[in-house]
DNA sequence: TAAAAATACTCCATAGGTATTTTAT
DNA sequence: ATAAAATACCTATGGAGTATTTTTA
């Protein structure tokens, strides 16, 4: 059995008159009574009685035209859904992206002007630390990572590097350094830093170790954290200081100050990756619209 | 574009290897490449990436299978709903049957057989006069009926007789007759008869009618009711008496008492009908089990 | 008798076979 | 080097055409 036998099931049980049925499927009325009597031949039981001025449907032809029906608009459906599909209309798109960049308006923009242009397409979202998500991209758990590019990537990745960010200090509202507009770094010698784990957010971690060094200090005493959000709350408990990409300064905690860096000043970098060669149009689109120049980090 | 493509595709899917699938679907391999190509073309979209070892879904792929699954699917569950409805299992059977008849032992017996028979078949039940059941058998709104069989039937018909039940006398509680185990017809010459439209219950009625004259008396006041239990309600209601069949005597409303008719007696006459030459296997099984003997009434 | 479906037959398009080449790791 | 898909080419099944017969109201 054969879509075709349905096709023509179908048309017959319209007409309920061969040879019509036979003009509208553009075909003479001979094969049209060989290909329904085949068909009748592998149910094994008759769909129409024939009449002299036409047919009717038998009670089988009944039971069988909703569900041939429904076979036949399946398959059309299936290729509508394939054409969709391959055009980028719909599809699961997986994005991952570190803590530290959750803050980032690039990265809301791109989400939302994404989702705009391709309202059908599912976006998986997934924060975690850039290793992870390396890990997760060359594994094909993810299609797309905001991540910091640190030292050595993988080169079967393809990296998209956005504009450089300024970081800030943040303090206690309490801490001496509160009342002022900017400081520079030589100013938080004696203090404790809060940071990323180095395991973890290797790049953040290293950028600002390189420049307290370059500023004159090393920090002494270093607290860890998991996420950027728990930084920020952890000196709101006065536990110390730390350094945050700007972006993060939204994140009005109580209690809580943001500085600006006069001087030598670490540099938040960001970037986007995707597998090389990847032959998703998902991430093709998305990719178009990310800002960024492509390149090494 | 053709079930095969699908059946094609779907076992590739599955096997993600198109040697592997070609072997399970008894074909060789470059049949099966030519036929998928064949459908990517029709798509207009590749469905699979092929690899060094194997092949893997594309978003189209994976878009097209659900709904090819359905299609195939739906193609299959119509060759069965087709046979099942070719055997009597399942479809519509559509039953007529007259108020009087509705008290009937056989009418409730031959039901509950049926259905316990045939249990996915569903029986549309009708209650209403001869003349309407025959005028709905014969176009095509029923498909059997219980009728009270006169004088001139169509002769597009097939009738089964059924036993002849004997028919009581119902009068209220409170008339002197109630008092009485049996009546004979000539006690009721000066009462006023309950009976159903000559138009309607035109058979039961001539029956009682010709049956009083044989016992030598015309009723002289008549009163029509619409439906069985009706006459019965207005008996009860003290209008006048009544003759219905027996098993009408199953309605027991107060104030009523059913007398058994002493020497001449009319017969409540009932047939199953069909329409002659029918084609439905539901009307053959549910004939089958009707224990009348076929032939004019 | 006429309308419509079935049958008889012919033809060719194409599904499927075998042999071989190409491709990608 | 090897596994697997694509290509080339051949064969033959069967879908579709024309002409005709059968069926039934």
């Amino acid at each position: 059995m054969e879509l075709r036998h349905l096709r023509y099931f179908l048309t017959v049980a319209e007409e309920l008159n061969f040879s019509r049925a036979a003009l509208r499927l553009n075909i003479s009325q001979p094969p049209l009574s060989q290909q329904i009597k085949a068909l009748e031949a592998r149910i094994g039981a008759p769909l129409f009685r024939r009449l002299s001025h036409g047919v009717e449907l038998t009670s089988a032809g009944l039971a069988f035209q909703q569900e041939a029906y429904r076979a036949v608009e399946s398959a059309e459906k299936a290729v509508l859904a394939a054409q969709r599909a391959a055009r980028g209309v719909t599809g699961n798109l997986r994005l991952g992206f570190t803590s530290s960049a959750a803050f980032n308006p690039l990265l809301a923009a791109r989400i939302r002007d994404f989702q705009r242009e391709w309202p059908e397409v599912r976006l998986d979202l997934v924060e975690n630390n850039t290793l992870y998500l390396l890990e997760s991209l060359l594994e094909d758990r993810l299609d797309v990572i905001y991540m910091r590019p640190g030292i050595h990537q993988p080169d079967n990745i393809e990296l998209y590097r956005l504009p450089d960010e300024a970081m800030k200090v943040v303090v206690p509202a309490t801490h001496p350094l509160a009342q002022q507009k900017s400081v520079n770094l030589l100013q938080l010698k004696d203090e404790l830093f809060i940071l990323f784990p180095a395991a973890v957010g290797l790049t953040l971690f290293d950028e600002i170790m390189i420049c307290c060094r370059a500023a004159g200090f090393e920090p002494k005493r270093t607290q860890v954290a998991p996420q950027m959000s728990s930084v920020v709350n952890f000196v709101a408990a006065e536990m110390g200081v730390s350094l945050v990409p700007a972006s993060v300064s939204q994140i009005q905690v109580h209690n809580v100050r943001y500085l600006d860096i006069v001087g030598i000043s670490p540099l938040a970098r960001l970037a986007v990756a995707t597998r090389r060669h990847e032959p998703s149009i998902l991430v093709k689109h998305f990719v178009q619209g990310v800002s960024g120049k492509k390149g090494r980090a």
